[in-house]
DNA sequence: TCATTCAGCGTAT
DNA sequence: ATACGCTGAATGA
């Protein structure tokens, strides 16, 4: 199974979804994205995608997210129980799983699915920190969850 | 208050 | 072996 939608939002949000595994990336230019028909479990994504968008708080941990390494598995595991709202540092989540701030930005870098699993909400000590789709794309985020975050 | 350095650890080459 | 990060603490001016 291979499914693939974009869910609008000011950065348009790409969505794969390949034998259940969810993949996304943010879209930096336009696209015209012409549906087909979804599965139940696709469908059910693009619309918690769209409630995200929206400001509601939606749980995505129904969701499954194919990750390679061992180590990138555990890093993003403890990210998926940030809840909504709520923000950890780099060093807070390396204090926890024994590692280093640095390795944990690497990680997080390594995320197949921003926004299912929730990296933005991962800031550094003083500042926002850094993000693969874009800082710009992760204050955004914050700021949708209600969250006032220093750029630095 | 900066700016610079470096410890630290998982990856990629 | 070695270079580099979505860092952070330490150092020095």
């Amino acid at each position: 199974m291979f499914e693939r939608f974009v869910v609008a939002w000011k950065y348009p949000l790409e969505v794969v979804v390949e034998d259940l595994y969810v993949r996304t990336g943010f879209l930096r230019s336009e696209v015209n994205a012409q549906e087909y028909c979804l599965s139940d479990y696709s469908l059910s994504l693009k619309e918690d995608l769209e409630r995200y968008f929206s400001g509601e708080k939606v749980d995505f941990s129904k969701y499954r997210v194919k990750i390679k390494s061992e180590f990138v598995r555990k890093v993003l595991n403890r990210v998926r129980k940030i809840g909504y709202g709520e923000t950890l540092t780099y060093g807070d989540i390396a204090k926890e799983l024994r590692t280093s701030p640095r390795a944990v930005g690497q990680a997080l870098k390594a995320n197949p699915a921003p926004v299912v699993i929730p990296c933005h909400r991962v800031v550094s000590k003083n500042g926002i920190g850094g993000y693969s789709q874009g800082v710009d794309i992760k204050l955004e985020l914050l700021k949708l969850e209600k969250l006032n975050v220093t750029l630095k």
